[in-house]
RNA sequence: GGAGGGGUUCCCGAGCGGUCAAAGGGAGCAGACUGUAAAUCUGCCGGCUUAGCCUUCGAAGGUUCGAAUCCUUCCCCCUCCA
């Protein structure tokens, strides 16, 4: 799921999400509530009719937001208490009223509002925050029944785990969790200052301990090898904010590793970034055209850039998919990664 | 012809006797970014055998323990008056 935070996943338009090969987006419930007000956009139809996006939308609950806005946060059991960041407004977020704007933007997935924590952490914060999601995820999955969305459409509920940096702890709350009734499940709070080994320990922990007949999310990650770790753990969904991000920032994910192209290498080149990649900038623009327009400041490089990370994030997630079906997943895994360089990161898959 | 202002490290531009290899910005070079307060942020940015040394503030000479800063001459540039 490319991210698409304020209803929009920058730069791209829904006919050039489309041709990138996407088919469900993320949107989020602070920032939309904030602006422009999820009232708005239900009276308008719901986020789907607003952004002009047909497709399914998952909607995060605004649970990563008490991580990336740590500063201007509270947390109680009630809920978050935010201090906007547009105007300085004092902002409640229960579980019920999280669930309820995702109603009323009238996303296809709506996520249950979970305490993420930064790590490392105490255990006893860790539990804290695990037993607090726990029941946080219990007053979310029962307010949202009573919901009605516009236009009397339904909504799919994912309940997400917890459980900060210890497996046990992980495994502890992702059995509990998966006692709920829901249709599927997210993994929340990883890659938070914990080792990539860790990383995968834990979502296996999770992974292992949820239903095989249910659609488990690895949520904010990842880098593309992160992808194939994370399905190699048995995950089917994921969002990151990388392959959009960066390209902003001038990052291009290609089959041999990401490659700056601010940088000095690419000022003659007359290549595409991926020479396997069917995008519209690898069809018609060179390196230097694409290293010049990102110096330059032009718009255009963060609209082929973003086109271009978001086509190779879909690409790679189809051949992942169809390495599922024929039974090769690992050799595909194993391809990939012998020829995906990055300097001194992304460790191989684990075993 | 007269009056005045100025030439600083790639560019703009501060400095106006020591704490100056010289503020700040730009450009350049590299890095970071994982449920997006991000088209953002960070580092480097004269040279070297780098806790030190060498070269540098239009040019040359001088004053001084010490000069980008003061003096002399010269070379350029700009503004106003004629």
């Amino acid at each position: 799921m490319p991210v698409g935070t304020q209803g929009t996943v920058k730069g791209l338009t829904p006919a050039d999400l489309k041709a990138t090969g996407t088919r469900i987006l993320l949107a989020n419930t602070y920032h939309l509530m904030l602006r422009p007000g999820s009232g708005l956009i239900r009276n308008l139809g719901g986020l789907h009719r607003f952004m002009a996006w047909e497709g399914p939308i998952l909607t995060d609950s605004g649970g990563y937001q008490v991580l990336s806005l740590k500063e201007r946060v509270k947390v109680s059991e009630e809920g978050v208490e935010f201090r906007s960041h547009l105007d300085g407004a004092l902002e409640f977020l229960p579980p019920e009223r999280s669930m309820e704007v995702q109603a009323d933007l009238g996303s296809d997935i709506a996520v249950t509002l979970d305490h993420a924590v930064p790590l490392p952490l105490s255990l006893a914060e860790q539990r804290e925050a695990g037993d607090r999601t726990l029941r946080w995820t219990e007053r979310s999955l029962r307010h949202a029944r009573t919901l009605a969305l516009p236009g009397g459409k339904s909504q799919l509920l994912f309940a997400i785990v917890q459980g900060g940096g210890d497996p046990a702890l992980r495994r502890e709350m992702a059995e509990r969790t998966a006692a709920f009734p829901c249709d599927g499940f997210a993994i929340g709070g990883l890659s938070v200052g914990e080792t990539k080994r860790e990383t995968w320990a834990l979502a296996r922990a999770a992974t292992e301990a949820l239903p095989p007949g249910l659609p488990r999310y690895l949520m904010g990650m990842g880098t593309p090898i992160d992808l194939l770790n994370g399905i190699a753990c048995g995950v089917d969904l994921f969002d990151c904010v990388l392959p959009t991000r960066n390209a902003r920032n001038g990052m291009a994910f290609t089959g041999e590793g990401p490659l700056n192209i601010r940088n000095a290498e690419h000022a003659r080149s007359d290549r595409p970034l991926d020479a396997a990649c069917r995008c519209e900038a690898c069809a018609l623009l060179t390196r230097a055209y694409l290293r010049h327009l990102h110096l330059a400041g032009e718009i255009l490089a963060h609209r082929m850039l973003t086109l271009h990370n978001v086509t190779f994030y879909q690409t790679l997630m189809e051949a992942a998919r169809r390495a599922i079906e024929r039974g090769l997943l690992h050799q595909y895994a194993r391809e990939f990664s012998e020829r995906y360089r990055v300097r001194g990161g992304d460790p191989p898959a684990p075993a």
